[in-house]
DNA sequence: CGAAATTTGTTCGTATGTATC
DNA sequence: TGATACATACGAACAAATTTC
């Protein structure tokens, strides 16, 4: 699991933002739900926190995930 | 706010360092107490956190500024 | 009540690659 | 060629909120 591109084109942390994205959309991910935490996120592809980090921030960016400071991020349920 | 001159001469790393300075020989910025951290001149100046850290790095061999891993820089207070 | 674990928040430290002048 | 500057990424330390026991 979790294969990410490290050569080119688009950076590590919009590569595991689509995959969580996708997740969302799916529902496999359910509104309200946790995601993984950045510390499992930074397991689960191998890379820094900070990385997983940048991908809550886009995933918050696209209004897709929401954060509460020491519980974790949440996915966003519908308008 | 935070016009730097993209031109010609001085480097933009100088131009901020410059800007701290004032604000530190003015006393806006006061001794032992935290200056901008590298992320917020970055966004606050419009560049890269590098620049930012070099401008900071300049304040340090200009003696006016003490940088502390993880909490910050700081005003350096006078002998 | 308090201590520990988990989680997010923020900061500086460092490295690589690319682009521009 | 060298200095400047940007983007990405990892590492390390510290801080704060929350949950659990």
């Amino acid at each position: 699991m979790a294969d990410l591109d490290h050569e080119g084109g688009t950076p590590l942390y919009r590569q595991i933002a689509d995959i969580i994205a996708a997740q969302i959309e799916s529902g496999e991910l359910q509104p309200d739900r946790p995601i993984p935490s950045e510390t499992r996120m930074a397991e689960e592809y191998g890379v820094a926190r900070l990385t997983a980090r940048r991908a809550v921030r886009e995933l918050v960016e696209r209004e897709l995930v929401y954060v509460v400071r020491g519980k974790g991020s949440f996915v966003r349920p519908e308008e």
